[in-house]
DNA sequence: GGTGTGCGAGAAAGCGATTTCCCACTGGCC
DNA sequence: GGCCAGTGGGAAATCGCTTTCTCGCACACC
């Protein structure tokens, strides 16, 4: 049905006045009763203010609210782009945490564009709200980058909290992922299964995540004597992972033996254009990932990757930003090689 | 770096009292200024004010702006879960659209409960939205329904807009995605195909989206001579697609040659249960789904399904909310059957 | 020169809440 | 009986902004 106009005349929603006359109590009562204060306010007026906040069906405004009492309820979520897996778990733990904390989210997509980024803060300072969540990639060395830290600055100067999700070089709180150590680890498993010779696709030089996971990855190999052969750069999405595999390929694979994706959805491109070259992974060519996003158990040869619990970083971000994060979640997020069947064990 | 405390004294935000001030005019003409009102002001006033903005970084606070003015620049969203590609996916099209408009969204999560959606509702209707798009999908006959209707019929006649993604008993705007029509055709094109014994895995019964595709693939089935052996009900989720999937092979899949999955990620996890049983679907047994989230077609095989522009779907339902449809928003969204390896033609 | 008329600055009245402040009343205590 | 502290209701101030309303001023027109 594609409804039609509103059915019952339009009129303004009800307001606390109309609540505290509907009642006979002052405005003053009213408003005790419905949000209770610390003052006491008598039985029967209580009830009697309920009842007619449920008779004219009363919501409190919370516009209204949030310039009464100088604060509001709301947490602002800043993510590259929600359709993608990574972030959309992030959000998923964010909105979690929020709602337990009876907190309103709003959230904003930068499109990985640092402008945006900044632009997007601006505008969400004008909310007020409690806490920013940043959760957007981080570019080393953007122009934008100083005048971010400046609003964030800001904001934080009138009250607000920030927190950041990964690392970065700007000096806010953040939930750190660890980015180095798990591929360091996850590059030691892997020559531990007998490969030797790598190549890495990975996002534009610049994207702090990228660089890490690529320099962790690096260590590892070189500690345990691997070798990486090539590096592409292609951009941080899954069709970027499709045509980094591509470039190797066309390259003329040379005996490379296993290709490190910088993350999940760019290593699914990457099979993807395995097999469109008439190549199997994992046989012809091992992949790895980095991140254990839902989808990569269920892809074949499932994925061998790096996990990060991202709905509990979500959660994290939210609780480091309010200060209320115990010890634990000051840590750096527990990162954890998982080897699945895309990088079996070579002969 | 785990930053400390703000460094800079904390203070509250500069007020448009405080711009005026600085500029040396008054509320009024620093309200024009900055806003653009219907009167004109002194150019030179006017820069002045705009000087003193930026000195001061002054961000409008938005709440204050919404009491006045009586009216916001936000779009609550509800979705049942944000994590799931089908439902980020239309997020990311509402989020896209309402930055076009300069909304804000602000996001929660009904995580599958009506109750929940019911209390959110409530909630965020607080916030005097412009628009509520409610995505979570809909329950034939839940006792919950009326008292959802009668606040969305309260948010309407108080001057906010509602949409639904997908169809709904409820007598609201909405997206329409003619699942049935898109199951329908994909069964035609199934037994097109060669394929004749089929099996379903579907949502729990009363899920409406879940129903209608059923509904509409056995119609299709009937018009075309295939038989529609058996049907399971698990959950709408991954683990509900791998779940159902084992009960039907642990059933015995006599002669049964394809499953179709009421959505894709339901398909998914068919793919990997049947993976798991030692057999290789496509080959041993064919499946198909619905939606065409992007994971789909890098899964092996690649996933027949029915394409969804899900978040076309997104940015239709806030043109539709926000009354700027045009008489193409206003129609079915065109869905589309995407044949691919997971179902061969069969002998 | 007198009088409309238009323009635009600023004072002030809202918007829908919260919270301070005042004050009437009650009850305990000497 | 007088006094004081405690209680709790309601008037009014307040939050940060928008938008009427008032009013002085300049200009044009007769």
């Amino acid at each position: 049905m594609s409804g039609d106009a509103a059915p019952t005349t339009r009129s303004a929603p009800a307001t606390l006045h109309d609540v505290a006359r509907e009642a006979g109590v002052s405005l003053a009562t009213a408003s005790r009763s419905l949000n209770g204060s610390t003052r006491k306010v008598n039985e029967e007026y209580r009830q009697r203010v309920l009842a007619a906040a449920a008779k004219l069906n009363y919501s409190p405004n919370l516009s209204a609210q949030a310039v009464a009492r100088g604060t509001t309820t709301t947490v602002a979520l800043l993510v590259a782009d929600i359709a993608d897996p990574y972030f959309s778990q992030i959000a998923a733990g964010v909105v979690r945490e929020a709602d337990r904390e009876r907190l309103i989210v709003t959230m904003a997509a930068t499109e990985r564009d640092t402008e945006r980024e900044l632009e997007l803060v601006r505008t969400l300072r004008g909310q007020r709200p409690r806490v920013m969540i940043l959760a957007a990639s981080r570019r080393e060395g953007d122009p934008n980058n100083a005048a971010l830290e400046a609003e964030l600055r800001a904001f934080e100067s009138n009250g607000g909290q920030v927190a950041f999700v990964s690392s970065t070089d700007l000096p806010f709180r953040a939930v750190q992922l660890d980015n180095r150590a798990g591929a360091d680890a996850l590059a030691r498993d892997l020559t531990g299964l007998g490969y030797r010779r790598f190549a890495a696709i990975t996002g534009t030089e610049g994207i702090r995540t990228a660089d890490e996971r690529l320099a962790g990855f690096r260590a590892g190999l070189e500690a345990t004597g691997g070798a990486l052969e090539r590096v592409v750069r292609p951009a941080f999405t899954r069709d970027g992972g499709y045509a980094g595999m591509k470039e190797l390929i066309d390259g003329g694979l040379e005996g490379i033996e296993l290709v490190f994706a910088a993350n999940d959805v760019m290593a699914v491109g990457a099979m993807s254009a395995i097999r469109d070259a008439g190549l199997t992974p994992g046989t012809d060519v091992a992949v790895a990932g980095f991140d254990d996003v839902p989808t990569v158990r269920d892809v074949t040869p499932p994925l061998t990757t790096v996990r990060i619990p991202l709905e509990e970083v979500g959660r994290r971000a939210l609780r480091l930003a309010l200060g209320e994060a115990t010890a634990e979640d000051e840590a750096p997020v527990h990162t954890e090689v998982v080897l699945r069947d895309s990088t079996p064990r070579r002969g």
